[in-house]
DNA sequence: GCGACAG
DNA sequence: ATCTTGTCGC
């Protein structure tokens, strides 16, 4: 087990959460996101860690770069990891980012050539109880813009998985109809989005950093296959793969 | 006090 | 996050 935060711990990352913040851009700051067809955008990312089922410290750290819009593999990199942090709703960056940030990081080395115009993140972005997810930390850190997709429902202020979300979520006929994820104070957080046609369960999406949330949304239903976009979808089947392979 | 709680 | 088989439906 990792060791459990202290107070004062949690208290530092709350306030680091609301600074760093600020910088978090919401628009759309790059030439392809404003073409109807993300003409321009030729490599996109997923980033993710994968667990064994008891443990908690040891991890797969992984990322994955397709082409746009074949999503096809151009680069993929696994790296063992052991966490310092213990998971904690509301703190999962600083969990994970340090890995993703150094996978990124050996990628701008190595092959610069492939870095990616954007990154798909396990997790929330603003759609956060600070506004403030691990999409957005990961891009305000990296610089890349950053598209949060949750696969499960964060409760945050306003925003609570009763009748009406269920309601709301049958309403969704077809692949990309989506919902806005209102807080309390007005403010659009995300969107609940049918990712495919198949697939009742709605991915949650939100921005990460320097993207629009309606480009969000769009890209995110522009790579998926499936229910999880791919870039997500690949980056987890390979991680899990990967540790059954290493534990043999 | 109780329930909720991304991965 | 992870475990796990079949089964039902298009």
């Amino acid at each position: 087990m990792a060791n459990p935060p202290t107070e004062e711990l949690v208290q530092q990352w709350e306030s680091e959460q609301t600074r760093l913040r600020e910088q978090v851009v919401e628009q759309d700051t790059e030439p392809w996101q404003k073409s109807p067809d993300f003409s321009g955008l030729e490599r996109v990312a997923g980033v993710d860690l994968s667990f064994i089922k008891g443990d908690e410290v040891n991890a797969c750290a992984q990322l994955v770069v397709l082409s746009y819009p074949q999503l096809e593999v151009l680069y993929e990199e696994s790296t063992m990891v052991a966490l310092t942090m213990p998971y904690m709703a509301g703190f999962l960056a600083f969990r994970e980012t340090p890995s993703l940030l150094e996978a990124l990081k050996r990628l701008r080395c190595n092959k610069p050539e492939l870095m990616p115009q954007v990154v798909f993140v396990d997790g929330n972005g603003v759609f956060h109880y600070r506004e403030f997810g691990i999409a957005c930390h990961l891009g305000v850190l990296s610089g890349i813009p950053c598209v949060g997709v949750a696969k499960n429902l964060l409760q945050v202020e306003g925003v609570y998985k009763d009748e009406e979300h269920q309601s709301q979520i049958a309403a969704l006929q077809k692949g990309g109809d989506s919902f806005p994820l209102t807080a309390s104070s007005g403010k659009v957080l995300g969107k609940a989005l049918r990712s495919s046609e198949k697939s009742s369960k709605p991915v949650y999406v939100s921005v990460g950093h320097k993207i629009s949330l309606d480009t969000a949304v769009r890209l995110t239903h522009s790579c998926c296959r499936y229910r999880v976009p791919e870039p997500i979808r690949q980056v987890m089947t390979n991680g899990l793969l990967l540790l059954h392979f290493a534990r043999l």
